[in-house]
DNA sequence: CAGATCTCAGGTGAACTGATATCT
DNA sequence: CAGATATCAGTTAACCTGAGATCT
């Protein structure tokens, strides 16, 4: 018996721009794994390293903020990459509680290692556009992250 | 004692392409979780019975390749939504070990009642662009989807 | 005490690899 | 036997919530 109950397959419907972005970051995900993978750092790994890269030193709890995870989640990562010595705690002496982390030389360079992989995938991942596009596609996804977040607040 | 052994943070660097994609994958999720968890569903989920809906029947392995997962991680997402009763799996009458799979009517209202809450999302997150931009946008990611996916293969 | 931070402990969802059985 | 498919089992990575403990 043939089904009949629904409409058959609809190539015209275009799913949408969220299906595309997760599909997108799904593919993406993979990748970047592929380019961590050699350096023994995980994705998240190295999202976390590129924050302190560009942020400088943060407590764990700012960490936290910064990559909309749970300071737990944070802590983990932080735990790990310590013991690699990609990361360097040292608290800060005018809050006893508080923990600086700062990227250490090492992490650095492994970061760096990672971000030439990285910078092949973006362009493979976008042939065909100008820098102008390019910057614009950007600037259109940090906007969208805004967005999102900022209505969370 | 100040550190001093790294350049301090560099507010200039963009962090690429790839980071900022990551990042609204991230937040993106977390709101599509808010949308899909009143239905029960969770994003993965909603992302393979959109599948289901725009192309239709579907084997197991078919639905692994064009979700670019494991046919394991595939099978135990279908055997929970076949308990839910969003799925239905028919033997295929002409192979004996082919199961075809479908969307039932039960699952097709489940994703139209997500879908509102979806796009709502899709909306807040490019208020400022018209349509002609989200299609251009849209077809930008796809065309991303598909440089990445072509190397693999 | 309030408020922020850190961290131990346990739990979950969603993926993975390996192995095996069935069917063409 | 080769090749594709389905599925059981164990494992992992990356989060989460709960519950303290410590500091201003």
């Amino acid at each position: 018996m043939v089904k009949a109950t629904l409409p058959e397959a609809d190539p015209t419907k275009p799913m949408g721009l969220a299906y595309m972005l997760g599909r997108l970051d799904h593919v993406l995900n993979k990748r970047l794994r592929e380019c961590c993978a050699p350096a023994g750092l995980t994705v998240p790994q190295y999202t976390a390293l590129s924050v302190f890269r560009a942020q400088g030193a943060l407590s764990n709890a700012q960490l936290a903020t910064r990559t909309m995870m749970a300071p737990q989640s944070a802590n983990e990562m932080v735990k790990v990459m310590e013991a690699k010595g990609w990361i360097e705690r040292t608290p800060d002496p005018a809050h006893g509680r508080i923990i600086q982390i700062q990227l250490t030389k090492q992490g650095d360079a492994i970061l760096s290692e990672c971000d030439g992989k990285v910078r092949a995938v973006e362009q493979q991942m976008f042939p065909d556009l100008t820098e102008a596009e390019l910057q614009q596609l950007f600037t259109r996804l940090r906007g969208a992250v805004r967005a999102l977040t900022l209505e969370g607040i």
